[in-house]
DNA sequence: TGGTACACTTAGAATGACGGCC
DNA sequence: GGCCGTCATTCTAAGTGTACCA
C-alpha cells in the first residue's frame, strides 16, 4: 500500500459507521481521565531516543528548505482553469479583483421598500466611502498592481455610479423578486441585479468593514404567564408558583415528551437551577422533582401548538406579515454601502440547555438576555441601535476588525454568542471562497506533504512520529484536529490529536487484510465514529509503540496537540491547518467521484443520482450522520407500493401494445398503426416514470443515515458542482436550493463547465 | 509553553413551509 | 380542503484556530 488516498476503498467497513452513541457512551461513563499526565511517558521517551536534540535542529533545517521550495512552487497566482468561459470570466481570478470596473457601484433593490427610511440615511452618508482594497493575503493578491491614476479615475467613476444608485429608483424589488413600480406590484419576475462583491478588491490589515449600521437585536418575547386554569401540582396538590418559578417550570413542561427529561443529569441540573428561581416558600415546599406534576402545563402547550396549526389562513397570513415586518426592520444591516442580510438577529430565548451527548450541563437554565448583557458593534458615524426604552446596552463598540454586530456572554459555558451576517453576504462569501482556494493550494503540494509525513514515520523523535501518524489520519480519514477540552465542562468527545488509547484497537490481521486499525470514538456532537481501516505497516508499528505501557484512558498522541500540529502545517504551506485537509479531501473526492461515475448518456434523474452518490461518498468520509427520519420505513413502504403499482401499469401497457401490434399486422390500416404508436409512447412514458421512482427509492435508501447537507454547505467547493451542472446540462436548481444558490452566488457566476478543483 | 479569550466555522436537531395526493 | 410527508430554514451547540499574556 503506498500513499493510498482514495477515500472510497480505504475502509473495510465504512457502512458500519453508524450513530450508536447511546450504547457507546456507557462505555465512557464515570471515567477518570488521567490523560494529561505525561510525565511517565516523557521519561520513557528520554530513555529511548537520546539524540533527539541533534535531530531536532537538522530537521528544522530541512523543513525550512522545504518551506522555501513550497513557497516558490505555490507562489504563483492560481487561476480558475475554465478556458472555455467567456473572456471576462476567464480573466477573473480568485483574488477578488475585478478585471473590469464594476458596472453598478451600489445597487440596493430594497431601499425604497424599506419602511424606516431613517435607517438608511447612512447609505447616502456612505456614498462617498471608498474601500481601499490592497490585499495582504497571498492568495488574494491582485494580479496587477493598479496605478494611482487608474485608481482615482475608477474611484471617481464608481462614486458617480454610487451616487446614481442611491438616488431613488423607479423600480424596487421585494424579497420574492416581484417588481413593484411606484408602489404597484407587477406580476412578472425580473432578474434581480446582484452585487458581485467577488469582482471587487478586498480589505487589508484585518479590516472587515468601513461602515456598519444596524438596528440591534430582537429580544425574546417577555414571559407570558399561564392562564389560571392551567395548574402545577406538587405531590398531587395544586400549587401556585411565582411568575419566575413558573416560567422555568414551563421550560421543563415544554420538553416533557423529550428524552432529555428522563435523563438523570438533565433533571438534576434543571432542579438545581429551578430552585434558584423559587421563592423561599417554594423552596421549602418543593423538595423532590419526582413529585412535580407538569402535565397540565404540557397539555396546555400542546393545545396551543395545535391551535396555531388550526389557525385560519388569514390569521396565519397576519403572523407571516408581522414576521416579515420584523425581518425587514431588524434582519438587514448596511455594511459598506450594501444592504446585507443578518443571519440570526434574534437573541436566543431563555430555556433549558440542550447539550448533545452526555453533556454534564444539560438541563441547566439558560437565562434571559437583557439589553445590559448586550455589546453592540457598529460604526461610530452610523445611527446606533437603540436599546428598549428604559434600558441600556452593556457597551457600544466600534471594532471594524471583527464581523459581528451584536454579542453577549451566555451563562452555561461562559462563551460569547454573536449576531453575524448571512452566508450570502460579502463578508462570509469572501471567507468561504478563500477557504476553497487554500484547499486548492494544498492540492498542489499534498504529495510532497504526504511524502514528508511518510518519511517522518521513521523519525528518531517520538513527537515527530506522532505528528506524522496523526497527520496521516487527518489526511486519510478526514478526522478533525481534536483540540483539548476542559474536563467535566462538555461531553467526552475527541478528534485526532485528542484520541485516547481506548479509542483504537489494533488487529494484525482482520477480514483478510493486514494491519487493521479499528476506531471507535465519539466525535463532534457525540456522533460515533466507527471504522476499520487497513493502514501501512509502519503506521501500525508506530501505533503499537505509542500505545505501549499506556492505560486505556491515556492520550494516544501524548507528544502532540493541535497547536503543535498546526504550527508544523503552517511551515509546510502558508495558511495550512488540519481543517484544510478535510476541505481538500472532501472536495477532491467529489471531483474524482463525479469524473468517475457520471455517464453523459444518462438521463437527468440518473445523473442526479450519480451526483448524490458522489456527495454521499464525501458525507461518509466526513462521517456526517443523521438520525434516520422517523417516517423513514413508512415512506419507503409507500414508495415501494407506488413502484409495484407502476410495474403493473407497465405490464398492462405492454400487453396492450402487443395486442395493438397484432391488430395492426392483421388490419394494416392507418388507424391501427396510430394506435401502435400511441401504445408505444405510453409504454415509454411508464418506463420513465418507473425508472424515476426506482432511482428515488435507491437514493432514499442509500441516504437513510447520511446527511448530505453539511458537506454540501461547508466542504464541497461549489464550483465543482456548478461546473458539473453546466457540463452535463443539469439545472443548478436541481443541486442547490434557493438559499444555497444565494450562498454560492460567487461560484455560480465564476465557474465554467471545465472548472476542476 | 500553556492557559485563556475571542472570533469564527461546522454541525445535527427542531421547527416551519409547502406541495402533492386523496 | 385537509392531511401528510418532505424539504427548507432556523436555531444554537460544538467544534477549529489565533492572539495574547504570564
Amino acid at each position: 500500500m503506498s500513499g493510498d488516498h482514495s477515500h472510497n476503498d480505504s475502509q473495510i467497513d465504512s457502512g458500519s459507521r453508524h450513530n450508536d452513541s447511546h450504547k457507546h457512551k456507557d462505555k465512557y461513563k464515570d471515567k477518570e481521565h488521567k490523560h494529561k499526565d505525561h510525565k511517565k511517558d516523557k521519561e520513557r521517551e528520554k530513555s529511548k531516543y537520546s539524540n533527539s536534540e541533534h535531530r531536532d535542529s537538522s530537521d528544522k533545517k530541512h523543513r525550512d528548505k522545504d518551506k522555501e521550495r513550497l513557497k516558490l512552487k505555490d507562489g504563483s497566482s492560481d487561476k480558475q482553469k475554465d478556458k472555455h468561459k467567456e473572456k471576462k470570466k476567464e480573466e477573473r481570478s480568485f483574488d477578488g479583483k475585478p478585471k473590469k470596473e464594476k458596472e453598478n457601484g451600489f445597487e440596493s433593490p430594497f431601499i425604497k421598500s424599506e419602511p424606516d427610511n431613517d435607517f438608511y440615511h447612512s447609505l447616502k452618508h456612505e456614498k462617498s466611502l471608498k474601500r481601499e482594497r490592497n490585499d495582504d493575503d497571498a492568495e488574494f493578491k491582485p494580479k496587477k498592481i493598479k496605478t494611482e491614476n487608474d485608481r482615482s479615475e475608477k474611484k471617481a467613476k464608481k462614486r458617480k455610479q454610487e451616487e446614481e444608485d442611491i438616488k431613488p429608483k423607479k423600480k424596487i424589488k421585494d424579497k420574492k423578486g416581484e417588481v413593484a413600480t411606484d408602489g404597484k406590484k407587477k406580476a412578472k419576475k425580473e432578474p434581480e441585479e446582484k452585487w458581485k462583491w467577488w469582482e471587487e478588491e478586498r480589505y487589508t490589515d484585518g479590516v472587515k468593514w468601513k461602515f456598519l449600521e444596524h438596528k440591534g437585536p430582537v429580544f425574546a418575547p417577555p414571559y407570558d404567564p399561564l392562564p389560571s386554569n392551567v395548574k402545577f401540582y406538587y405531590d398531587g396538590k395544586h400549587m401556585k408558583l411565582s411568575s419566575t418559578a413558573e416560567e422555568v417550570a414551563t421550560f421543563f413542561a415544554k420538553m416533557l415528551d423529550h428524552e432529555y427529561t428522563t435523563k438523570e443529569v438533565f433533571r438534576k441540573n434543571f432542579y438545581k437551577d429551578w430552585r434558584k428561581e423559587m421563592t423561599s416558600e417554594e423552596k421549602s415546599k418543593i423538595t423532590d422533582l419526582n413529585k412535580c406534576d407538569f402535565s397540565e402545563m404540557s397539555e396546555y402547550f400542546k393545545a396551543q401548538s395545535e391551535a396555531r396549526k388550526a389557525m385560519t389562513k388569514e390569521d396565519k397570513q397576519k403572523i407571516k406579515e408581522e414576521n416579515e415586518r420584523i425581518l425587514q426592520e431588524y434582519g438587514f444591516c448596511i455594511m459598506d454601502n450594501h444592504k446585507e442580510r443578518i443571519a440570526n438577529f434574534r437573541i436566543e430565548p431563555p430555556g433549558l440547555f440542550r447539550g448533545r451527548g452526555d453533556h454534564p450541563k444539560m438541563g441547566m437554565l439558560k437565562r434571559r438576555i437583557r439589553s445590559e448583557d448586550i455589546i453592540v458593534n457598529c460604526s461610530k458615524d452610523s445611527k446606533h441601535p437603540k436599546p428598549p426604552p428604559g434600558t441600556k446596552w452593556k457597551e457600544v463598540r466600534h471594532d471594524n476588525k471583527v464581523t459581528w454586530l451584536v454579542s453577549w456572554t451566555e451563562n452555561i459555558q461562559g462563551s460569547i454568542k454573536y449576531i453575524m451576517l448571512n452566508p450570502s453576504s460579502r463578508i462570509k462569501g469572501e471567507k468561504d471562497w478563500q477557504k476553497y482556494e487554500t484547499a486548492r493550494r494544498l492540492k498542489k503540494c499534498v504529495e510532497r506533504i504526504r511524502a514528508q509525513y511518510r518519511d517522518d514515520w521513521k523519525s528518531k523523535e517520538m513527537r515527530i512520529r506522532q505528528r506524522a501518524v496523526a497527520l496521516y489520519f487527518i489526511d486519510k480519514l478526514a478526522l478533525r484536529a481534536g483540540n483539548e477540552k476542559e474536563e467535566g465542562e462538555t461531553a467526552d468527545t475527541v478528534g485526532c490529536c485528542s484520541l485516547r488509547v481506548e479509542h483504537l484497537t489494533l488487529h494484525q490481521e482482520m477480514g483478510g487484510q493486514e494491519y487493521v486499525v479499528e476506531f471507535d470514538f465519539l466525535g463532534k456532537d457525540s456522533i460515533r465514529y466507527y471504522n476499520k481501516v487497513p493502514v501501512e505497516k509502519r503506521v501500525f508499528k508506530n501505533l503499537q509503540l505509542f500505545m505501549e505501557d499506556k492505560e486505556p484512558e491515556d492520550d494516544l498522541f501524548d507528544r502532540l496537540n493541535t497547536s503543535i500540529l498546526n504550527k508544523h502545517l503552517q511551515e509546510l504551506m502558508d495558511g495550512l491547518t488540519a481543517k484544510v485537509f478535510r476541505t481538500y479531501n472532501a472536495s477532491i473526492t467529489l471531483q474524482q467521484q463525479l469524473n468517475e461515475i457520471t455517464n453523459s448518456e444518462d438521463n437527468v434523474p440518473a445523473k442526479i443520482l450519480s451526483y448524490n452518490r458522489a456527495n454521499r461518498a464525501v458525507a461518509i468520509l466526513c462521517n456526517h450522520q443523521r438520525a434516520p427520519p422517523k417516517t423513514f420505513e413508512k415512506s419507503m413502504q409507500n414508495l415501494q407500493t407506488k413502484i409495484d403499482a407502476k410495474k403493473e401499469q407497465l405490464a398492462d401497457a405492454k400487453r396492450e401494445l402487443k395486442s395493438a401490434k397484432a391488430d395492426a399486422k392483421v388490419r394494416r390500416d392507418e388507424k391501427s398503426k396510430k394506435a401502435v404508436e400511441s401504445k408505444k409512447k405510453a409504454v415509454q412514458r411508464i418506463e420513465e416514470q418507473l425508472m424515476k421512482l426506482e432511482v428515488q427509492a435507491t437514493d432514499r435508501e442509500e441516504n437513510k443515515q447520511i446527511a448530505l447537507g453539511t458537506s454540501k454547505l461547508n466542504y464541497l467547493d461549489p464550483r465543482i458542482s456548478i461546473a458539473w451542472c453546466k457540463k452535463f446540462g443539469i439545472q443548478i436548481e436541481k443541486i442547490y436550493n434557493k438559499t444555497q444558490r444565494e450562498k454560492f452566488a460567487w461560484a455560480i457566476d465564476m465557474a465554467g463547465k471545465d472548472f476542476q478543483f
